[in-house]
DNA sequence: GCGTTATATAACAGTTCGAATATATGATAG
DNA sequence: CTATCATATATTCGAACTGTTATATAACGC
């Protein structure tokens, strides 16, 4: 499944949310999502996982589920067409970035 | 329909992607997608309308669809949480948006 | 009004999706 | 080795999505 469809149910994006925080095993999902069976879950990390969102690592028993956010740049890419439309998000973006680079690690400057 | 399963369609990004270019009326889209009946164009565009991603105004028996962008902000700002685990990316767009600020019309320019 | 153009809607079929129940796999504890 | 915990897979079902053909609506030109 493209990146597109998975990110378009809404319990996936709450999943990629939550491990946005951290790593999970699958069962913290689970309990994070009671009205959800475990089969359900664990259908929809499967989706993630064939997508490339996520990743899993086995743990014993356990297997641990850790963000790979590297396919959501298809979508920014994509959505990259249509920024050029709300120019004042741009430039909050843009500000945002500078004080970050200036402050920050500086890499990219000059 | 919300955003995210509007755009999950290929063909709906396809018209997007197409509208961005400039407002265009249905006969054109149906020429564009050679692949799709009429029917189909229409109730793309029908999903379209319905989620708010497009506008159409009626010019006598033409149906002319405009782009309404405002609506993938929400997309984006769903992205935004993820964007902070692609430091090298930001700092592209940071330099971009910031040759564009240089050369260009300066507003956000300190 | 009549025929044509432009577009939408209705009705229906095939496919895919999501959820539930039941079951399998694999690791650990005793 | 058996029981149990953690997780995945199989099967089945219903709902939703996409596409098609057929038809309706509305404007235009004559």
């Amino acid at each position: 499944m493209d990146v597109f469809s998975a990110i378009a149910d809404p319990s996936r994006r709450s999943m990629l949310d939550m491990l946005a925080m951290g790593e999970r095993p699958a069962g913290d999902l689970v309990k994070a999502f009671p009205r959800l069976t475990q089969p359900a879950v664990s259908r929809h990390l499967r989706v993630l996982r064939e997508s490339g969102l996520v990743d899993v690592r086995v743990n014993a028993q356990r297997r641990i589920y850790t963000l790979r956010p590297d396919q959501l740049r298809e979508l920014d890419q994509w959505l990259a067409t249509y920024r050029q439309f709300w120019p004042q998000q741009l430039d909050a973006l843009a500000k945002h970035l500078d004080q970050t680079r200036r402050s920050g690690k500086a890499k990219a400057g000059a």
